[in-house]
DNA sequence: TTGACATTGGACAGGTATGTCTGATTTATT
DNA sequence: AATAAATCAGACATACCTGTCCAATGTCAA
């Protein structure tokens, strides 16, 4: 992970291992400076990576090649972290709670670069760099969905999206103090649950 | 309302109709360019708005009073609007759901300076600076809460930030074409509704 | 150890944004 | 119609950010 280039054929020379080092600590500093503010400067980004500014433009001819980089990492850890945490198994609910248990912090930081594509890539290239986690939790919502666990009479992307905004909600509560932290993902978790479920008049019938 | 001074002690003189005019449509312009860009430069302001860019400096010594009196502007109107459909009157969650069709709209215009300002204001003076909006809120929730409508193992701090972050994605998700216009408030209000509702165990024995 | 790679620190040009200022012109008010 | 207020058009200084370049120094790998 945390490609700088990707040769178009066979790798050109090995990198050097203190390059390797300086590309990782870009990328997560440009991470953390981006989750702080949106409009880092590259300044900014070398100061936290403790590097020096042109030392980024080694690796990243532009500050657009950076983001494109900071993206692709941010997705890629995080459908990993959810992969791990198994989806498709079990019930459906349980399932969720399992993924958003192991993935909530991550899904957070990705909500901030989120924010900075939005303006900067079509939705359409947007969508298709979500695929990784997006193509995850879609058949989840779905299997929850005709097991009638979860609302069907909306798209599960809207269910995605819902999940997604209570997940940073509960993000910035928590960073604002106004959530503690033994108690933060109890809420998120019900919250999300209930923010999904089918409508209580169909609940008590079945 | 839209006041551009507040002068400390008697009004200095009369404006003139035709700075009424600029300022108000600096503000509103400004509201636009920042919504789709919350960086929008004074330039671009100014051309929404229909002026040369020093007629705002004749209105507003420096960005940051512009941005002030534009989030005083969003807040006044959001909290107007959020009065005039009289939270405190009937059933709790009939209430909100009068009041959300009603205002919904503002309130994602109100997110769009909320996210501006959180890096610029401390956490206490945005806080303050939201009373009047959350201060007709907090009510209709704890109502909500005291007759069981709502959860009440969390704050209404918490449904409030919830209630919000369902509103702005069902905005998002209309301005993105994943939600059709004729469907978007029936699937905010009933997944606002769900999401702040108890959890479904404690529904049917009642 | 040697030579290639990588980083540093600094300087540089080009672009853009902010805030100030000016003189000329238009507009509201009385 | 006369006066004061407001706007326009544009120039200006200042500052910051980006991207490029270079010479000197440090570091890895064979």
């Amino acid at each position: 992970m945390t490609e700088a280039k990707t040769p178009i054929k066979a790798s050109a020379r090995k990198r050097r291992a203190d390059a390797e080092r300086s590309i990782e600590a870009i990328v997560t500093g440009a991470l953390d400076a981006l989750s702080s503010d949106p409009d880092a400067s590259m300044a900014e980004i070398a100061r936290r990576a403790g590097v020096v500014r042109a030392t980024i433009y080694m690796h990243f001819p532009t500050r657009e090649a950076l983001l494109d980089a900071v993206m692709e990492n941010a997705t890629t850890q995080v459908a990993e972290a959810t992969r791990a945490a198994e989806p498709a198994r079990g019930d459906p609910a349980e399932a969720l709670e399992r993924v958003l248990r192991a993935t909530w912090k991550q899904l957070d930081q990705f909500h901030a670069v989120l924010g900075i594509n939005i303006g900067r890539l079509s939705p359409s290239e947007l969508r298709r760099r979500h695929l990784p986690i997006t193509s995850q939790y879609i058949p989840l919502l779905e299997r929850g969905q005709a097991a009638g666990v979860f609302r069907s009479d909306v798209s599960a992307e809207w269910l995605i999206a819902v999940v997604r905004a209570i997940v940073h909600t509960a993000s910035l509560e928590l960073q604002g103090g106004r959530l503690s932290p033994s108690t933060v993902e109890r809420t998120m978790l019900t919250t999300a649950l209930a923010a999904i479920s089918p409508p209580p008049g169909e609940l008590c019938p079945s």
